[in-house]
RNA sequence: GGAGGGAUGCCCGAGUGGCUAAAGGGGACGGGCUGUAAACCCGUUGGCUAUGCCUACGUAGGUUCGAAUCCUACUCCCUCCA
């Protein structure tokens, strides 16, 4: 077909979130139109997101500042039942209080992207346990359940990986597809939702929902996927070595959330930049255009905006002053994370590697050994020599405490109290 | 119900009585080069109150001076047959 001219697939397709479409001339036709209702869902396995859904996040926030309507879909209860997708073991199931929490945590990243209210282009947030919990099996396997073709579900990805792979599928599992397929004509029966989107491994449970809607109620309704990303170099998006890049702040604090997106490599600053931010397309073309040190300004640019979404425009502000007094003055920034010890212990001298625990910058008095012995440990910015050195007051900078570095990037305060 | 195969460290995977905290690879971390990038090269990669001690090869016992390796039972997975 030739570009789109709505202005939300106008948007989509320039900024990198398009992958597939069911009917990409329908949907186009439809959002030029009217206001269009779309939802993408997300499971409550945690009381937080991370990275990886960033891109489902940033479509419903582009979706709104399109004119539309986004629907956020809580998986309470699909949850319940585990998403063979992608994955080759079963997932623990989780209590009514566990997902409760769970979706509290969620809503509150959601606020931050997204506005919610009443008004029609305001955001909501439902939650799929208020129809699927109250399902009666007998009448629900014959109203919908004989829509759905076994021998078609055996292929869909989700399953056909899983058995290739030779590895168990329960039936609990088996029926994730429906009722997220289920989901859909249930929202489109409240909501008056036509589309629903999500990440490409998405596509056989979002036109399962289609093709369900067309039979149960002849409601023509559209999908639409992401792309699955990973980095230039082929790491998935929204790992470190810590761990998840989490969207809240007690799991990751805002400074580490922005050193994440400042490390972004060269090749995916301009594909992040039309993700994450909402900076027009022309900026962003002048700013992957930036060649050797200079595209750095483009990865911190990248790192306050995609921070200022996710954490506040002042918590972003001090993230990258914290990071310019760390890495381009070698001072000390206020948002490095601070360990408290006391005098007392001080006084008598710590070893090093203890503290080095204690600050999270090793996992072990091991690690932090080891960390000595390779040459990776810093003290006030002073490689340390011994592996059983021991802080002491004396080492206590101008300013009452100590800097403890492991590698060039992770640095950490101790602070007597 | 029957016959066979398997379970090893974060992951994959070698190892069939001592030289094994356990090859190799991946990942991760650190060093070098740089630009807080990628690629590449080098090193490290169970824990501890640390020249020693403890824990670890599905689980529980056993044989042995000594077991990831042999034996017994159990659990789970896979393949074939019924």
């Amino acid at each position: 077909m030739t570009s789109p001219r709505s202005e939300f697939l106008k948007a989509a397709t320039s900024r990198g979130f398009l992958h597939q479409c069911t009917d990409l001339a329908g949907l186009d036709e439809l959002a030029g139109r009217e206001l269009v209702p779309a939802y993408i869902g997300f499971d409550a396995t945690a009381d937080s997101l991370h990275a990886g859904s960033l891109v489902p996040i940033m479509l419903l926030r582009l979706l709104q500042r399109s004119g539309h309507k986004p629907i956020v879909l809580m998986g309470g209860g699909t949850t319940k039942v585990g998403d063979p997708s992608g994955k080759d073991e079963q997932r623990q199931l989780l209590t009514d209080e566990q997902i409760a929490g769970n979706i509290a945590g969620i809503r509150r990243i959601f606020e931050k992207f997204l506005t919610f209210g009443d008004g029609p282009t305001d955001a909501v947030m439902v939650n799929n346990a208020d129809w699927l919990d109250r399902l009666q099996y007998i009448p629900f396997l014959r109203e919908y359940g004989r829509h759905f073709s076994v021998n078609r579900m055996l292929g869909f990805d989700s399953v056909k990986l899983r058995l290739e792979r030779e590895q168990p599928l329960s039936f609990l599992e088996f029926n994730y597809m429906i009722l997220q397929a289920y989901d859909f004509v249930e929202l489109a029966r409240r909501q008056g939702c036509r589309l629903q989107m999500g990440g490409s491994d998405q596509w056989g449970n979002i036109v399962s929902g289609i093709e369900l809607a067309h039979k149960v109620d002849q409601t023509q309704l559209y999908g639409l996927t992401t792309p699955l990303l990973t980095t230039s170099s082929g790491a998935k998006m929204g790992k470190t070595a810590s761990g998840a890049v989490w969207l809240n702040a007690e799991r990751l604090s805002a400074y580490d959330y922005w050193q994440y997106w400042r490390n972004t490599e060269d090749a995916d600053v301009g594909r992040f930049l039309r993700l994450y931010t909402d900076l027009p397309l022309a900026e962003i073309a002048r700013l992957e255009a930036l060649r050797g040190a200079e595209i750095n300004d483009a990865k911190k640019l990248l790192a306050n905006e995609a921070t200022a979404l996710c954490h506040g425009a002042e918590a972003a502000a001090a993230a990258a002053e914290t990071a310019r007094r760390t890495f381009e003055e070698g001072r000390i920034g206020d948002e490095l994370p601070t360990v408290e010890v006391p005098r007392a212990e001080l006084a008598t001298g710590m070893p090093v590697y203890e503290l080095m625990r204690r600050a999270g910058l090793a996992a072990s008095n091991g690690e932090a050994r080891r960390l000595i012995k390779g040459g990776g440990a810093r003290l006030n910015d002073a490689p340390i020599v011994s592996e059983t050195a021991l802080v002491t007051a004396a080492d206590l900078n101008a300013e009452g405490i100590v800097k403890l570095s492991a590698g060039k990037k992770r640095h950490a305060l101790v602070r007597p109290v």
